[in-house]
DNA sequence: TCTGGGGTCCTAGGACCC
DNA sequence: TCTGGGGTCCTAGGACCC
């Protein structure tokens, strides 16, 4: 028999700064504060009408005795193994879907139902007292269906969906609260007249197969009990790429500027890149329009990089195959493919090493200089984008550390390095 | 919801090759 | 070789997720 649980924590966030100050518990909490908008809405917020994305300004006016908080990311990862490493004392298989999100494969623990409930119920017990918030977990024959009888009762629930009720669930979820239909599935789905869950599975199998792709016939199967995607036991830190984006406001058809904004995403995804000690070889570069449209450029060494200016020196090259005067754009991004460890190194043939062995040295002090006071240094392509922000009265941790720069005088790294 | 940021996977269609 | 058919590889962009 299978059994699959999907483990969610509630508000996760909010509940993981609760479970670190228990003077807020009970009390309407919110994180989000660096961005201005809410990230994470404890219950007792939604209660009184607070939702994600809301303006910190109205949840205050909404709810005077608000508590506001920032983001506290590295608190959140280390709640966040905390719970994997409780979910994988009972169960062999699982798969650290997101930050406050897992599947466990708990199909060979035993044969019987009852039993199968019995384990999904310990693994909730054992994560509620051990780290002092709530989760909600359903029980269903696959991933999917695991996950409508997670959200089925929230928060604090508990959802097991047997074959013989599957029916009952699907005949009240609309099509679009399924997990892998999103807008624009769900709208041609409106067309085809499949309203519910249940009016899809009910569907013949051929007449899947003619209207739609890959990703929605194994959604079919899914919903239909049968298992399509297993329980895998990735892990959250190997990333195929990195990215950096931002939206800049009011759009700009400005290519010094848009260059700039390109550096200061490169800069910040090399961070990340080295971080990791990580190494990239293939490069994306992108413009967002006005209108929502995507133009980008891909960008491949030979050898594999980790140092902005070198991606940079690319990007200024070849723009021009992208970029349009007369095009507003509202946004760029960088995202680095191709990545493998850093200590593959790659010997090239033109004995550039020695050349780039002195950059790395000199961002390995800088990655050092960056903890110390995050901000501080950047690249001087870069500076039209954090002066700009300055005119837009953008007030933020890098404004700050861009003033306090200028006035202790430190010196702007520019692309000698 | 006139729309943030960081990810993954899929696919239509072009390039290239018999 | 004005022109068929079919395979493979690649990439830009779409769709979806949290």
């Amino acid at each position: 028999m299978k059994a699959i649980v999907h483990i969610d924590g509630d508000a996760f966030f909010a509940y993981c700064e609760v479970a670190q100050n228990e003077r807020l518990r009970g009390k309407p909490v919110v994180t989000g504060q660096e961005k201005g908008i809410a990230i994470a809405v404890s219950y007792e917020a939604k209660a009184r009408g607070v939702s994600r994305g809301m303006l910190m300004g109205d949840i205050r006016k909404l709810v005077p005795d608000i508590i506001i908080l920032p983001g506290n990311y590295d608190l959140y990862k280390v709640i966040s193994q905390r719970m994997y490493r409780i979910v994988k004392r009972h169960a062999p298989i699982v798969e650290e879907y997101s930050v406050d999100e897992c599947f466990a494969d708990i199909s060979d623990q035993s044969d019987s139902w009852e039993e199968l409930v019995g384990i999904a119920r310990t693994i909730k017990r054992d994560l509620e007292q051990d780290l002092g918030m709530t989760f909600s977990l359903g029980l269903a024959p696959t991933k999917t269906l695991a996950k409508v009888a997670s959200k089925w009762v929230k928060p604090a629930g508990f959802t097991p969906m047997q074959e013989r009720d599957r029916e009952n669930f699907l005949k009240d979820v609309p099509i679009g609260a399924v997990w892998g239909i999103g807008r624009a599935m769900s709208a041609e789905m409106q067309k085809l007249n499949i309203r519910t869950a249940l009016e899809f599975t009910q569907k013949s199998q051929s007449w899947i197969e003619e209207y739609f792709s890959k990703p929605t016939q194994e959604l079919w199967y899914e919903l239909n009990g049968v298992q399509m995607h297993k329980v895998g036991q990735g892990n959250l830190e190997k990333h195929k790429s990195i990215r950096a984006t931002r939206t800049f406001r009011p759009p700009s058809k400005n290519l010094a500027f848009i260059l700039s904004e390109l550096s200061k995403n490169t800069e910040k995804a090399c961070g990340k890149l080295r971080k990791h000690n990580l190494q990239s070889k293939n490069i994306y570069f992108f413009l967002k329009t006005q209108a929502f449209m995507y133009k980008g450029f891909e960008l491949k060494f030979t050898a594999p990089v980790t140092i902005p200016s070198e991606i940079m020196n690319a990007v200024k090259e070849n723009i021009h195959k992208i970029f349009r005067s007369d095009t507003q754009y509202r946004a760029t991004g960088v995202v680095l493919n191709g990545i493998s460890p850093a200590s593959v190194h790659q010997p090239d043939l033109f004995n550039m090493n020695e050349k780039i062995d002195n950059r790395k040295i000199v961002y390995e002090n800088i990655d050092a200089f960056y903890k110390k006071y995050p901000g501080a240094i950047f690249l001087a392509s870069s500076l039209q984008a954090i002066t700009q922000r300055k005119k837009n009265q953008i007030k933020n941790k890098d404004q700050e550390m861009h003033n306090l720069c200028l006035r202790l005088g430190f010196p702007y790294w520019g692309e000698a390095v």
